[in-house]
DNA sequence: AGCACGCCGACT
DNA sequence: GTCGGCGTGCTC
């Protein structure tokens, strides 16, 4: 007897184990580690995933029941992928099925369906009066009726329904069903062509366009798509569908693979010849492909400095060896020209996978990866559970990107993911940036962090030679001090001033969209906030409301305070709303493309934006951190940023590290081709370490700096964190769940002799802070509380935090308390 | 998670 | 006297 080990799919602490059925006899062939199947769970039919196969000795098989069915004929996991989740799931504190879940594309992403049939050799209930026989006569011929649509067509007969199943009369049987879709165009299939030329000679001669339509089958001879057929032989699909029913043709549905890089043409590109520099990084990569170790390469190369080539021949060698490979680039790269390039490198055999793309696609290119037609996976964070069987390389570009953190349940970090597949796999991998997380550059600087030592590859001239531009940092208080109380400063007025008439290009950086950040009334003091979330509404400028930019709550603009019906509210602060408007009135003529996620949301509106920018449709390109990121525009020559301490003041240990990033890879958008670029940053602070380094490209120098900032704090990388939220409709219960948390972490600790995590000297260190309220103390009416676990040194503190909540389960469980864990957590709040 | 089993109020 | 409310407990 064959017996797998199943993790079902209910995402919950309790559930979290494997459960053993019995495989039987005619799934044993499909049943593999990874595949995914049906299986009787509690009542109910559910998903799960096979991690394994159980001894017949260690099983009790009183209580043995059999997998119903294996939903796919090549499982969607491979056991390399499930062992990863296992390790995300110890690292994350998450369900082992979460991790598996993320994987997926969502179109697999099962869901169980109720059916109801009616029971053998049921009829229609004798005392049935007419309405209760219609209802019967849902089921024709005995077959079996989704219990969702059943309702929807007889929407109170639900207990006519109930009683017919408690009679007998009905059964009710449970479908594990995909999400999936995937698409099928009817193709026209011609007969042979002796009979093709039979049908020609004893056609109906009034039949003229069906005929037209043989005629051109019997010259073109293949199944072709139905669409295609009406529009060579112009006519509607009816006349085709009409052949098909008199039989003359057969229309059959086939599926097709949604291609969304279809009726593109990709200029074929051959690897380009590298500087010296570049052959010097591309060097130590290609030793490790060749032995097939496992290493991981930071690749420090200043922006525009070709980091790209470097992964195409990476890339390129790693297919030579009969390997795959996987780049993972931040989502809000992944533009059309970064596609382009591997496209056109690596033709059919890259997979692009990104959330634009819709769920069917998605899968699609999912499958081609999965079904090995494809060798190449680009996307973003998600992209690194690509199903590949032999990864020989993962590429990081932007390795310092947010976006690699997924802030949903798993909280995975994609860096870690990838190193670890890595590491399974005999991998190699590159993280590239510009401007290195300080992570990384700790863990190549001193050789600790990373499951391996990180090898460090740096890039750090512009191809061509072109200079970095030219930053010149000004003091907003010294503008005020001269009477300048507009939002441009004088070196930043005149400088668009100059690029208006020499007519380049300029991007401005605001990280604030929205038109002011709050409202406030100036008699009372009475600040407009969110009802659900206690944050403050941002003003809109396009819609005239209030918005909640957590939650998406909206409310009109109010023409008085709502407090003291004072005609004096204002509106405070700047968004790129409002300063869309003030380069209106500033440069008349000027012409300003907004882009922020208010006018980004349509599928597509990014791509077009930004093609009306390059077809020079607009002189300046004004937005949020969006503008920030990989854009190459030629006639680029001025970056401006409004407020570049904007992100300094918040709760948030990385707020330096990020500005100095932000401004680092805005001030790389400046002239990148012929004409030299400049950068104008206004800032109230403009003695702050992590803006005056950008001036000199001192990514070393902000570095040295920040690392020594967080060793005397004992954050990350000389510490980690891990950060606990309670949330809950009322407080009471926050703080008693929050206490007994930290008070059994508290006991714990000890018990294992740890001290302080701040202690001086390198011993192992743990200390839990709080639960206090989040930063944000309630959201979308939960409130919110947090305990901080800081620790450092060999501790495996989610093993620790998993522990504790365990031993917590019931008492968190009884009083609705919800508990959210967020190990190495990107943001503060 | 969701469904079963189990004990108390408003209906035929 | 029954239908159904949702509190606890389990799911191979």
């Amino acid at each position: 007897m064959i017996i797998a080990r199943v993790i079902v799919d209910v995402p919950t602490r309790e559930t979290d184990r494997p459960f053993d059925y019995e495989v039987p006899e005619r799934l044993a062939a499909w049943t593999e580690i990874g595949s995914r199947v049906a299986v009787p769970f509690g009542g109910r039919t559910l998903q799960g995933f096979v991690v394994g196969f159980a001894p017949e000795a260690e099983v009790d098989r009183s209580r043995l029941k059999s997998l119903t069915d294996v939903l796919d004929a090549l499982p969607p996991l491979t056991p390399e992928l499930v062992e990863l989740g296992v390790w995300m799931s110890r690292r994350w504190v998450c369900p082992l099925v979460v991790a598996l879940q993320a994987m997926l594309p969502a179109a697999l992403k099962g869901r169980t369906e109720k059916y109801i049939a009616p029971a053998e050799g049921a009829e229609v209930p004798p005392d049935a009066d007419e309405s209760e026989a219609a209802v019967w006569q849902a089921f024709r011929r005995g077959s079996a009726v989704k219990w969702s649509s059943l309702l929807q067509q007889f929407p109170d007969r639900g207990p006519l329904l109930k009683r017919w199943l408690k009679e007998g009369r009905l059964t009710e049987l449970q479908k594990v069903e995909d999400r999936l879709s995937v698409k099928t165009v009817p193709v026209v299939y011609p007969p042979d062509s002796d009979k093709l030329d039979e049908l020609l000679r004893e056609f109906p001669a009034r039949a003229r366009k069906q005929r037209d339509v043989l005629a051109y089958l019997a010259e073109h001879p293949e199944p072709i798509a139905l669409a295609a057929l009406a529009e060579a032989t112009d006519v509607s699909a009816q006349v085709i569908r009409a052949l098909a029913d008199r039989g003359s043709v057969e229309i059959r549905q086939v599926t097709e693979d949604r291609d969304p890089y279809q009726g593109r043409e990709f200029a074929a590109s051959s690897p380009l010849a590298l500087t010296p520099a570049q052959q010097a990084a591309l060097d130590p990569i290609a030793s490790s492909l060749a032995s097939r170790e496992h290493r991981v390469f930071l690749l420090h190369g200043v922006t525009g400095s070709g980091k790209t080539e470097i992964y195409l021949q990476a890339i390129q060698m790693c297919l030579s060896q009969g390997r795959e490979a996987i780049v993972l680039v931040p989502e809000i790269a992944l533009t059309p020209q970064m596609v382009d390039r591997f496209k056109s490198r690596f033709g059919a055999r890259v997979a692009v996978l990104h959330s634009r793309l819709s769920q069917g696609e998605r899968y699609d290119e999912w499958r081609k990866i999965r079904e090995g037609r494809a060798q190449v996976a680009v996307g973003a964070r998600s992209a690194v559970f690509a199903p590949f069987a032999k990864i020989g390389l993962i590429v990081i570009d932007e390795e310092h990107e947010t976006s690699y953190k997924q802030e949903e349940s798993p909280k995975y970090h994609a860096r870690d993911v990838a190193a670890e597949r890595a590491r399974l796999s005999g991998a190699a991998v590159v993280f590239g940036s510009a401007t290195p997380s300080l992570e990384s550059y700790a863990a190549a600087a001193d050789g600790e962090g990373y499951a391996g030592d990180i090898t460090y590859v740096a890039l750090p001239e512009r191809v061509g030679d072109r200079p970095l531009p030219a930053v010149r940092i000004v003091d907003m208080r010294e503008e005020l001090r001269l009477g300048n109380r507009a939002m441009f400063s004088g070196a930043l007025k005149q400088a668009l001033e100059e690029r208006l008439r020499r007519e380049e290009q300029a991007v401005l950086l605001l990280n604030r969209r929205g038109y002011s950040t709050f409202v406030m009334c100036r008699s009372c003091g009475y600040t407009c906030s969110c009802p659900h979330c206690d944050i403050a509404l941002t003003y809109h400028r396009g819609s005239r409301n209030l918005r909640c930019h957590y939650c998406g709550y909206a409310e009109a603009e109010p023409e008085t305070c709502p407090s003291c019906q004072s005609k004096h509210i204002r509106f405070f602060g700047t968004g790129t709303q409002k300063v869309e408007e003030a380069l209106a009135e500033t440069f008349p003529g000027i012409r300003v493309i907004r882009m922020d996620v208010d006018t980004t949301t349509e599928k597509g509106s990014h791509e077009k934006w930004l093609t009306m920018f390059r077809e020079r449709k607009a002189d300046v390109l004004l937005g949020t951190q969006m503008v920030a990121k990989g854009l190459d525009f030629p006639r680029v020559t001025l970056v401006g940023v409004l407020a570049a301490d904007a992100a300094l003041r918040l709760p948030d240990f990385r707020a330096a590290e990020r500005t100095f990033q932000l401004l680092t890879q805005v001030a790389g958008r400046a002239g990148r081709h012929e004409l030299p670029g400049e950068v104008v940053i206004q800032t109230y602070d403009p003695e702050h370490f992590s803006v005056a380094s950008v001036q000199g490209h001192d990514y070393k120098g902000f570095v040295r700096q920040e690392l020594h900032t967080r060793r005397l704090l004992g954050y990350p990388p000389y510490g980690r964190l891990i950060s606990v939220t309670f949330t809950h409709e009322s407080v009471p219960m926050l703080l008693s769940t929050g206490e007994m948390f930290a008070r059994l972490m508290r006991e714990r600790a000890a018990s294992m002799g740890l001290g302080s995590a701040a202690q001086p000297g390198d011993r192992p260190g743990m200390d839990v802070l709080g639960p206090v309220p989040s930063p944000i103390p309630r959201l979308k009416d939960r409130y919110r509380f947090q305990c901080m676990v800081k620790y450092r040194g060999e501790i495996d503190a989610s093993a620790m935090t998993a522990r504790v909540l365990q031993e917590m389960g019931d008492n968190a469980k009884r009083s609705g308390v919800q508990i959210g864990v967020d190990v190495d957590p990107q943001m503060m709040l």
